[in-house]
DNA sequence: AAGTCGGGGAG
DNA sequence: CTCCCAGACTT
């Protein structure tokens, strides 16, 4: 890394004078209280700002406080969670504000260090946190401070690895203001998200083009390098065979343990293969076609997903078999599945089910 | 240091 | 199709 070309602070003045100016009006910035704060940085973690607004706006209604927020079933948060992914981030919310319930009297520490005692606060969204609810002087890096940060010094190892991560932070360190530190963060990230950008940067509209090196010398192509990521297709695919069945009005729904892959949703039940069906719920099974009635694929960020779903008759009285992957059974209304946490695959097939039931009725 | 954990918009 | 996003946690 090259020395750096121009004063911390005079860099810094730059970032905050442009964020003032040019910042966007996003719900999370009308108020700071450190709870919002809170449920705003981890919404956005690995998150798009125009798929967090919704679910920020839904949350404070259901959960107006932190003791709300605890008080709740797991439930009820990971319905208000549905379709947002990650959902352990989810999970570590409810368990973090019943511990700030119990031992914080409801309130989020001030301490960057302390905040990262909570499960789901790493590093980043305790300076987050710290310096836009609290004005604290913490650092932060996410991805959008590393693109500019690599560019503006040039940084020429993997943003990815050890060392251009421990750069990152020092930098940060440094450059951040006592007397701003939260709008010289949140600038930060508004260059890299509205500037700085991954391909043609607007190099034209930032503040830190007469310092930045990777402009001087004509490389922001170049930077920040990064490893190839694996290609979707190159994502080993993960196919399963879902049940279903409705009897009395109500669909037999499973609900996964709360760790690992949609860790504490509802979902069909599914496993690797048909036959294994009938066995893992204790039921007699007669299928209404030898075709599935549906099937769904995904993507994920590490597999593909193929859900074959098969509609039944079932006959017995359901008893969930020793699983890994399931803690309940639970026969539910197909009206009400809003009120449960569901992956967004779930939710497509749901919605088709409950097209083709519509369908069926028309038809009759 | 590498793997796991979602989903969707942009190009 | 591929790319990448206001990361954290486990192994």
């Amino acid at each position: 890394m090259s020395k750096s070309p121009t004063s911390y602070s005079d860099l810094a003045d730059r970032v905050v004078r442009h964020y003032k100016k040019t910042k966007r009006d996003l719900p999370w910035r009308k108020n700071r209280a450190a709870y919002k704060v809170w449920i705003s940085e981890i919404m956005l973690q690995q998150t798009r700002v125009a798929a967090v607004i919704p679910y920020y706006e839904r949350w404070f209604n259901r959960f107006p406080t932190v003791e709300a927020l605890a008080n709740a079933p797991l439930d009820d948060v990971l319905a208000h969670w549905s379709g947002l992914g990650y959902y352990s981030r989810a999970r570590n919310i409810h368990t973090s504000a019943k511990e700030l319930h119990q031992h914080y009297g409801g309130q989020l520490p001030q301490d960057a260090k302390e905040l990262r005692s909570l499960p789901g606060i790493g590093r980043y969204t305790a300076g987050a946190i710290s310096s836009i609810a609290y004005g604290k002087r913490e650092p932060l890096v996410d991805g959008n401070v590393a693109r500019l940060l690599s560019r503006v010094f040039e940084i020429e190892e993997d943003i990815k690895s050890t060392s251009a991560i421990k750069q990152l932070w020092e930098l940060c360190t440094k450059m951040v203001p006592a007397g701003s530190p939260g709008e010289f963060n949140q600038g930060l990230m508004e260059l890299g998200a509205l500037v700085c950008l991954p391909k043609n940067p607007k190099c034209g509209h930032c503040p830190l083009e007469p310092v930045c090196l990777a402009h001087a010398h004509d490389r922001t192509g170049e930077l920040p390098v990064q490893a190839k990521r694996k290609k979707d297709s190159d994502k080993p695919l993960l196919e399963r065979d879902a049940l279903f069945v409705i009897r009395r009005g109500k669909i037999l729904l499973a609900h996964r343990v709360p760790k690992g892959l949609f860790g504490g949703l509802w979902e069909l039940p599914q496993t690797p293969s048909r036959p294994e069906l009938a066995g893992l719920l204790s039921l007699s099974l007669s299928f209404h076609g030898k075709k599935p009635g549906m099937v769904h694929s995904q993507v994920l960020s590490h597999r593909r997903l193929c859900i074959r779903v098969w509609p039944a008759s079932a006959e017995g009285r359901t008893k969930l078999a020793a699983s890994t992957s399931y803690q309940a059974l639970k026969w539910y209304p197909l009206s009400q599945l809003t009120t449960l946490g569901i992956s967004s695959a779930s939710k497509a097939i749901f919605q088709n089910i409950a097209e083709l039931r519509a369908i069926n009725r028309e038809q009759q």
